[in-house]
DNA sequence: TTATCTGCAAACGCTTTGCATCGGA
DNA sequence: TCCGATGCAAAGCGTTTGCAGATAA
C-alpha cells in the first residue's frame, strides 16, 4: 500500500543524486501518516513509537534529503521549531494565535511566486503569506467562557 | 536631538502600563541608529560597543517590553534569529537568498491584514508576506562572475 | 515605599557538527 | 568496492528562566 510512495520517493531521491535509504523513506511516510507541518521531533516520536527508527540525527537528515529533493517542503510558521510538510499544492498557512493550529489555505494564484511585491527588489522566486489571527474552534471557546464568566472582568 | 524619540517612547510605554528604563530607551534608540531588521544580538553589540548596556538578558527583556507597547515589531524573517524594527508603516519583507539582506516592500493594501484569504479559517488580524529571491546586487554579482568565469564549469 | 525591572548565571530547546561505522548502487 | 549515509555524542546558538539586588514612580 505504502509500496507505490517508497518507489516514488525512491526515484526521486535518485533524480535528485540521492539514496533511498531506510530512514528517508521511514521520514516521509511518517509525514503523509502523520498530515501536514510536522516538526522534525514530531516525526522523530512517531518513529520512535513505531520502533521504525531512533536517531533525531537522521530525522534532520533525512528531512534535508528530502526537501533537496524537493519531496518535502520546511514551512516556518514562526512556532520556535520548523515544521514540514509533504510537497503537494503550494498554500500558504494561517496560525492560531490562541491554539497555535495550523491551517493551509489556498495561494491567490497557482504559480509560484504568487504575489509580486511592489518595489523592483530583484528576482523574486517565492512568496509565503503567513496569516495570524484566531480559529474558528477558539472564537466559539471564546464565546462559549464569554456566556460563562457574565460581567466577571 | 534623541529626546523627543526618548520622550515619545517614555509616554507610550507609560500608556501601556510599563516603566520607561535605561535599557529599554537604549535599546529603541540603538534599533532607530541600525535601521530596521537587526537581532537582538546585533541590538546588543551595539550597546556593548557604545558602552551603553552590557546585558544580553536586558536586551531581550527591552525589546519584549517595547514590542508589548508597540514600539517594535518582531519579525520573523527564516534567518535563525528573530529580528526587531521599529514600528512604523506596515510592510513585508524580501530576503535575498544568496546575501541574506532583508529589503522591506510596501504591502498590498494599507489597512493590517492587507490579504484576505480564500478560505474561512476565522478571524485574520495579520498577513505577513516573505519573498524570495536574488536581489539585484548579488544578480550584478553573478553577471560580472559569469564574465569572468568565461567557459569554465 | 513598593511593585517593577535589571542582569548575572544557568537552563532550555532546536539544530548542527565531528566522526567512526555501515550499507546502497 | 567505495562514496554516501547513518547515528551517537557533543557542541552551538538563540532564547528563556530563576532570582537577588536595583530603581522608576
Amino acid at each position: 500500500m505504502a509500496d507505490e510512495l517508497a518507489d516514488e520517493v525512491t526515484e526521486r531521491l535518485r533524480d535528485a543524486g540521492l539514496r533511498a535509504t531506510r530512514p528517508r523513506l521511514a521520514v516521509i511516510q511518517a509525514l503523509r501518516v502523520l498530515g501536514g507541518h510536522q516538526t522534525a521531533d514530531e516525526v522523530h516520536a512517531h518513529l520512535v513509537k513505531n520502533d521504525v527508527l531512533h536517531s533525531r540525527t537522521s530525522v534532520y537528515n533525512s528531512l534535508v534529503a528530502l526537501a533537496d529533493a524537493g519531496l518535502v517542503r520546511p514551512a516556518d510558521v514562526g512556532r520556535g521549531a520548523m515544521t514540514y510538510e509533504e510537497a503537494g499544492t503550494w498554500h500558504h498557512h494561517f496560525v492560531c494565535r490562541r491554539c497555535g493550529q495550523v491551517s493551509d489555505v489556498s495561494c491567490v494564484v497557482g504559480a509560484k511566486p504568487c504575489l509580486t511585491p511592489r518595489e523592483d527588489v530583484g528576482v523574486v522566486d517565492e512568496a509565503q503569506v503567513l496569516f495570524h489571527g484566531t480559529c474558528h474552534r477558539c472564537l466559539g471557546a471564546d464565546a462559549a467562557s464569554d456566556d460563562q464568566a457574565g460581567d466577571l472582568r
